[in-house]
RNA sequence: GCGCCUGUAGCUCAGGGGAUAGAGCAUCGGACUUCUAAUCCGAGUGCCGCAGGUUCGAUUCCUGCCAGGCGCGCCA
């Protein structure tokens, strides 16, 4: 449990003891006495913890809240611990506590190191993750590199909280799209020799393409000589396993590799689809209507039914994906997570039909939307336009602005929201870059414990300071900010908000350069210099974890 | 037409059934012989899109409307 839980619960068992011994003198007339709500407020006026108790249960008592909570108040049994209780506004009953349980953080943090903030909520799911999924025929995109902020940072914050975690980017390498990738490589592979060579109307227009051409004919001189078929096909396989190559570089350089690669590829190799289709039709999922087969979705609520075999045999894209999601499943996944971007929400309903329909609950898929995100540059939106060739990759992006601030940035918005990324305040170095601002406030506390060493002082642990003179307003509220950090993770967790970290990390280094202003380290009396270097190192630690699990690095020196 | 997302300070965005609605930027004014001034301190700013409803209490929940973005294929 965490200390700020424990605090709660030896809170809570007092206001329950009290509102017992106000029942029984008569005093307070319940009809039942309902979970007791203690917030950690943002006003320091208003204490540790603040209950809302008494605004709940005015009603049932029959009597005005204010009047609810000084009974309350007047049944409170003498605990060390609690200093002063006030009641204010409507009816709160605010707690003032004494310091010792923001004391014991400091310990708590340094036994646990950068485990401190985990928990063990998750335990017993087996959560998969997929993200990105961008298709192997072309660079990825802006929306691809919010998608791989957003669900890396979430595996790491499902890890800390005790799930299980698998993440895998779907690979479509045997669609249409790979198939016109192939048509488009063997064309620009033509025009090396023949530069009159026709390229598909449909084909991918990308420089990348002919690049890549270049490469096959220095590896395979020969290729023109194989049929067209198997030209082809040799082109689709090659093609799209280079672009998976590309894909993996330019995430991993963003700092984020997948635990799987899966291909779609082979689920067709493995006859995944086929089985599915005969496990759906066995379940009287599926019905034949003109020429082709189809999925009865709507059986499961969704707005129409959907094509599984095209009339000319082929099948549809969800085909595969059903089939996909039935391997996962198979796999002992206890619930799976996808992120797509916008354009893809029309396609949530018949994914979750198709998950009920293989017989597991509608809940068993959840599926994240990510709003769009638009480039701003001098204060204007940059334009895009594929075909003009005007368009800003990902690797593009964290080329110019870093992967530290890529990442940030995308992490420091609710991911339902519409994104402008203003790219010229993500290479700022100021404060006025949130994410220099977080790093500095590592790199000082850096500097300093560096400086320390120099002077000869030893960095001590806890408990050889005496934590009790960290008194200064500044001190008490870095204090509280380390406290929160666990409730923090299982809440972005839960409520799949990693932008609550960015937030989280954003305080945190405000309150420290604050704390930093007011309050001198190396100059202090031996006693107070190392309680605050004990301050200083817990605050680090925690730094280092939030900024670990958003991805971004946590610099020694700027 | 139906569906999803968004609408909060000049700008970019948090928040959320309750206490005086917050932060950064921008604006203005201060602080460096002192551990990194890449920092800190102080000041002003709000029909929380509009209208109803539920509630002791709504910016938050519900309904309708308005505005912006996106989606509704035998494409992926």
């Amino acid at each position: 449990m965490t200390v700020v839980a424990q605090q709660r619960e030896q809170l809570r068992s007092v206001i329950r003891e009290a509102i017992a011994a106000a029942q029984a003198s008569g005093e307070l007339t319940l009809n039942d006495v309902p979970e007791i709500g203690l917030e950690v407020p943002r006003e320091t006026d208003h204490g540790d913890f603040a209950s809302n108790i008494a605004l709940v249960t005015a009603k049932s008592a029959k009597k005005p809240p204010r009047e609810v909570a000084q009974i309350i108040v007047g049944h409170l049994s003498e605990e060390g611990f609690i200093e002063k209780v006030e009641i204010a506004g409507p009816g709160f009953i605010n707690f003032f506590l004494s310091n010792e349980w923001l004391y014991n953080t400091l310990r708590v943090i340094e036994t646990q190191g950068l485990q401190y903030g985990n928990s063990q909520y998750g335990q017993g799911e087996k959560i998969l993750l997929e993200f990105v999924s961008a298709n192997p025929v072309g660079p990825m995109n802006v929306v691809n590199a919010r998608a791989a902020a957003v669900g890396d940072t979430l595996a790491r914050l499902f890890r800390a909280v005790g799930y299980t975690v698998g993440t895998e980017f779907y690979v479509n390498d045997a669609g249409n799209q790979a198939d016109v990738f192939a048509r488009s490589l063997e064309a620009r592979y033509q025009q090396l020799s023949n530069p009159d060579y026709p390229f598909p109307d449909d084909g991918y227009p990308g420089d990348y393409v002919a690049e890549l051409a270049a490469v096959l004919q220095n590896e395979q001189p020969d290729l023109l000589e194989l049929p067209l078929e198997e030209r082809l096909a040799f082109c689709k396989r090659w093609g799209t396993d280079q672009m998976v190559e590309m894909q993996k570089a330019d995430l991993k350089n963003y700092g984020v590799e997948f635990d799987l690669w899966f291909r779609e590829r082979d689920l067709h190799a493995a006859g995944a689809l086929e089985d599915v289709i005969g496990y759906l039709r066995e379940r009287g999922y599926l019905f034949e209507a003109e020429d082709a087969l189809w999925f009865k979705s709507t059986a499961f609520g969704d707005d129409k039914d959907r094509v599984i075999v095209k009339s000319d045999g082929s099948y549809t894209y969800v085909t595969a994906d059903i089939a996909y999601h039935h391997d996962k499943l198979k796999r002992g996944y206890t619930k799976l997570i996808d992120i797509w971007g916008p354009d893809h929400h029309g396609y949530i309903g018949r994914m979750v039909a198709a998950i009920q329909a293989l017989g597991y609950a509608e809940d068993t898929l959840e599926v994240l939307i990510l709003q769009y995100v638009a480039l701003l540059r001098d204060g204007q939106q940059v334009k895009m336009s594929k075909r003009a060739g005007e368009f800003i990759t990902m690797q593009d992006l964290v080329d110019e602005v870093g992967k530290d601030a890529a990442r940030f940035f995308f992490l420091n918005r609710s991911p339902e929201s519409h994104l402008d990324f203003d790219l010229d305040l993500a290479v700022e170095q100021s404060s006025e870059n949130p994410v220099f601002y977080v790093q500095y406030a590592h790199a000082r506390i850096a500097s300093i414990l560096r400086q320390a060493g120099e002077m000869g002082v030893s960095i001590p642990t806890t408990g050889q300071v005496d934590l009790g003179l960290l008194q200064h307003d500044s001190e008490i509220a870095l204090l509280k900010q380390l406290a929160a950090l666990p409730e923090e993770i299982l809440m972005a967790a839960v409520q799949r908000e990693p932008h609550r970290l960015t937030r989280y990390a954003l305080d945190l280094a405000s309150l420290f350069h604050s704390f930093y202003a007011h309050c001198h380290i190396l100059g202090e009396r031996p006693e107070l210099r190392d309680a605050r270097l004990s301050l200083v190192q817990g605050v680090q630690t925690v730094l280092k974890k939030v900024l670990f699990t958003l991805g971004v690095d946590a610099p020694e020196q700027m």
